[in-house]
DNA sequence: CAGCATCCGAAACGATACTG
DNA sequence: CAGTATCGTTTCGGATGCTG
């Protein structure tokens, strides 16, 4: 399957935020950045709650938009092994950086007692 | 109105990946950051293809998330100013870098000929 | 083990009409 | 000017069952 739009025509941001976003794609991204590679069904254990369904979908996004690599072993029973690509390697501190400023703005909203703002 | 979740059982990241997402949020955060405040229907127009709905939506959860500060002028006509607030002008430059790294990675996914755009 | 096919409900998004 | 109310559509996430 390849992509369902076009990406010339498609904005860095849309493209960046479309990579990041939805539900599991960012708990898959910080599982596979604690580890070299990881095989399907570790991958499904630690993302408490996730499905057959919705991992592969994300997993197959994450390919198709070069962030994860997937390499299968023709062994039985089979084996598939994931992992980040340089590409899905540089953005992790990015992610980083936001899920911070997360925690600071968090807290700001929770006690609004000093407006430090 | 009030948060329709907890935010002290909320994961950083998600409340994080939740202020930016949603298909309007980023390009008003965009704009405002190009403008010290902007009106009401001055940031619709920009906003190309928004309705006021929506607008008014995204706006109250942006107000909501200490991102976003509203204005209200008690004249005739009303006029409501929108800025963003520091801890959203914090946000910018990292939502940038996220930006930046979608641009890189939409070249190398397209082809890695030189191109310059 | 590592998936795919199908169906379904909830949430996000949007069009239209109307108001202080 | 700056919104609200209502309703329809579209997309996303999930449950279940089946397969090489």
């Amino acid at each position: 399957m390849k992509y369902d739009f076009d990406l010339k025509k498609m904005c860095p941001a849309t493209y960046a935020f479309h990579v990041i976003g939805g539900k599991w794609n960012l708990p898959i991204l910080a599982i596979l950045s604690e580890n070299e590679t990881i095989r399907y069904n570790e991958l499904k254990r630690r993302l408490h709650g996730i499905t057959s369904t919705m991992l592969t979908n994300c997993l197959k996004e994450l390919i198709d938009y070069g962030i994860v690599h997937r390499e299968q072993f023709n062994e039985v029973p089979p084996r598939v092994e994931y992992s980040l690509t340089p590409s899905g390697m540089k953005l992790v501190p990015l992610i980083e950086s936001i899920v911070g400023w997360g925690q600071d703005n968090m807290m700001s909203s929770l006690n609004n007692t000093s407006s430090t703002y």
